[in-house]
DNA sequence: ACAAGATACCTTGTATTGCAAGGTATCTTT
DNA sequence: AAAGATACCTTGCAATACAAGGTATCTTGT
């Protein structure tokens, strides 16, 4: 997949996941590569980003098969984001497909040859 | 308009707005911007990653309201190229409308809290 | 008891790309 | 001659995804 489709849309991605139940960074990155490629390495920092953000609270929880594990849980802000997030998105594909369809409103001037 | 949401799709748009005309670089700005924003230090360099990827050929033309214009023309290569962006480009979408409804299967195991 | 593997956290450095800011030259209009 | 539009271009910066590497914990096999 390609990478540089996904940026901006990873927070997304994952504020959305997170809306439906609290998770951790490591079982972030197995839900949503189910479907698109993430990398351990690309969802620590951005984790890092929504919590700067205030888009996300944490807390510690230990488990039975291993260390302890960081959830992240969405706050109002973060939960009014996504929603912000959701339109631009929509905005945006909507815009990106009607180029594709030939959109930009053909000016009035043939081009040669 | 998000920056980042552009990045990977500009490279598309533009090819897609070549494949119904040639274009130059300052006019293909002006038809984008109807719709997104894009500025001139996005598309010089990217016109010229196009024809380094030999997507876009090029020719020179006269002006008669100003300098010369450098005309872009889609090459068999960039109208493949093309092609297969728009699968991706689709590919995609429908991947983030996915997670966006919920969608990367919902692991069974409960969140706690 | 020890090694191996899975789970879970994290950082550093690199590549790509969009853009603001700035620069040059041409042609038309005033 | 000056101003403005047209048209080309480069430099440096910011944001983000990721490979590669590192640490610690817990379970399982031998």
């Amino acid at each position: 997949m390609k990478t540089q489709l996904k940026k901006g849309t990873l927070d997304m991605c994952v504020l959305a996941v997170l809306a439906q139940a609290d998770s951790y960074a490591y079982e972030l990155v197995s839900k949503l590569s189910q479907g698109m490629d993430i990398s351990e390495g690309t969802i620590y920092p951005l984790m890092r980003r929504l919590q700067n953000e205030l888009w996300v609270s944490t807390y510690l929880v230990e488990s039975s098969s291993g260390p302890s594990r960081k959830y992240y849980k969405l706050t109002d802000n973060g939960r009014r984001e996504l929603e912000s997030m959701r339109r631009e998105w929509q905005e945006f594909v909507a815009e990106v497909e009607n180029v594709l369809r030939g959109g930009p409103a053909a000016m009035t001037e043939e081009a040669p040859q």
